[in-house]
DNA sequence: ATTGGCACTCCGCTCGGTAGAGTGCCAGGC
DNA sequence: GCCTGGCACTCTACCGAGCGGAGTGCCAAT
């Protein structure tokens, strides 16, 4: 069906659609790449490729633009991620190293993402489910009335108020903090539930509800910031969307202020495996079926801790989006490997 | 010059065409509002409130608009802050009482200005500057590596990690931990500078060097968190702002990207005094040129810890933004007083 | 000071005509 | 059998003219 010339013409005319925001006809075709043909060949292709569905006229006597399994296609065959310039990562690279702390890298890496896909850039916070323990603090702030504070080893740190059932005195609270953290601390989160899971009994009688009340709010924290925070950036992209605009970038607004479709769209992403998902393919929100999604994780050591990447309109620059996306994964990744 | 009729025309003027969105006639005018008056005396009446500047026409033969210098008369004498309604009353309340922590109040305030006002909400975070220290902790994470918490009242934690001189024993860290919390336990983070300026006199001069590595760890936190981070929420209702889309969004967007000029929108706000700012009056970025912003100061006690407001486009209902940007600000008040 | 009347202006809409781009198809050529 | 040039057809986007309507400004009368 699809010969060597037809796949051809289909990337010429993903190449073409992108660069120009024009449907594209089979003459502007044949003068802008030189396929060795002539106009009319190119336009019997053009219509098989219709056939197909990879390409679809916005009116009679219009040119032809992409259909989503079009861009599937190009995306799958055709097409090669496009690495980044020397300079570019060289910037990149200053730009990230100068973070002073976690949540800067965050700032800047969306700053960064959005600036050079020029699209709407999305970022996680690095999630705690990979992550181990560092310390576990417990503070009185008053006789019944404890705070609980979790440092964890990409430097996030999270803190809950707590009431215990009866009082709590220092030596009993230097006591449960000594063995807590010799129970947990460089420990992954996960293995954590079980690893406390005895530790009440090493106290007297009288006092082990105070100790439960301080290990079940610990879990709930560890529960709770395994969904993610994350960060949008470069909203104003969307701006250069489409020509019909209200209608166009309004649900997507709308779709990019929950964080659970957020999170959706980042969806199955590893940091081997960056994903492309292209228009209808993405479920996780109606108003993102003109959208394209390009995800990757990122992480600290070899496991992906978070994951990061860009929204835009279908018809993006994939090869370039994908390299830059790619390259600030593993340049964050880096940057946090080293803090 | 501007009798009480002119000023009522005006009035009525605003209020038509923050309704209707079009520019308003003499005749719309006396239909809509009982003047008593004919349209031919109103007319009069608007020539001179355009000589004055108050309102303009688009072209020729068309209705009139406010300018800016109308909205300002308008919002300084003919309008005033309409109050919610009680089921209103008793929605934000509860929306705001199921949250779980700080994060949480700032998210739901921002979200729930953002519907409430159908315009773009901005929330800052609490101020460390009015906030006070709850508690000062020091971690040892390695032989001459540490880790600085800082717990202020409102519940907010900041982590730092640092690397000492020398190295740093149990016993003094300990030691420095007791003094350090001594000395600013409840303290406004203004007063810190002065009152741990002669503590490393308290220290062997060996150690002196250390000590003083921690306490400007300090100092530079609490200079850092006095620049509030600030969240935005209904960004989407920037698609209702007017006809002529892609330049009126854009600039709007790309200012609201910027957390510096969302600090200086919410300006001067204080809690007692909400802010009004219209079109040019708005000198934060030339983006915002046509909105304005409302803004006023929340708090958990009788200070000001915070700011939060809404931007939308000049042509607003300014008496029921007000109305709603004051009653937010003081439930979440009452919220963050009672946790 | 207010009013009704009137002439005038200008916008926004619709309509018809046209130029241009692009297509699909067909018949002829390699 | 695939490619090509030619041709008729379609549809859009653009332009200009014409028209209706809304709204104004001015004036003379009350």
């Amino acid at each position: 069906m699809l010969d060597e010339r037809k796949l051809e013409v289909l990337r010429a005319i993903v190449q073409d659609y992108v660069g120009t925001e024009e449907p594209v006809g089979s003459k502007a075709l044949v003068d802008r790449h030189n396929l060795g043909v002539s106009p009319a060949t190119i336009r019997n292709d053009m219509a098989t490729l219709e056939e197909e569905g990879y390409i679809a006229q916005p009116h009679t006597s219009a040119g032809r633009i992409p259909t989503d399994k079009g861009y599937r296609l190009f995306v799958d065959r055709l097409a090669s991620v496009k690495p980044l310039s020397t300079p570019e990562r060289r910037a990149i690279r200053s730009f990230l190293e100068n973070a002073v702390d976690l949540d800067d890298v965050v700032t800047r890496t969306v700053r960064l993402l959005a600036q050079l896909t020029r699209q709407v850039a999305i970022v996680q916070y690095p999630s705690l489910t990979r992550s181990t323990v560092r310390h576990v603090e417990l503070l009185s702030l008053g006789p019944s009335r404890l705070m609980l504070i979790l440092i964890t080893d990409t430097g996030r740190v999270e803190q809950r108020h707590l009431a215990t059932p009866g009082e709590v005195g220092e030596a009993l609270l230097g006591d449960l903090r000594a063995r807590l953290n010799a129970a947990v601390v460089g420990q992954p989160f996960k293995e954590v539930p079980r690893l406390v899971e005895e530790l009440p009994l090493a106290f007297e009688e009288a006092e082990r509800p105070n100790v439960a009340a301080v290990l079940s709010t610990l879990l709930e924290t560890l529960v709770e910031q395994t969904e993610e925070r994350i960060i949008l950036g470069g909203t104003a992209n969307l701006t250069r969307f489409g020509h019909d605009f209200p209608l166009t970038i309004r649900p997507v607004l709308e779709a990019l202020e929950e964080q659970v479709v957020l999170l959706r769209l980042l969806g199955e992403a590893s940091e081997s495996g960056m994903i492309v998902r292209i228009g209808h393919e993405n479920k996780a929100h109606e108003g993102l079926a003109s959208t394209s999604v390009v995800a990757v994780g990122y992480g600290s050591g070899d496991e992906a801790v978070a994951k990061l990447g860009v929204v835009g309109p279908t018809r993006m620059d994939y090869p370039g989006t994908m390299g830059a996306v790619r390259a600030v994964a593993r340049y964050v990744g880096q940057i946090l490997a080293e803090s």
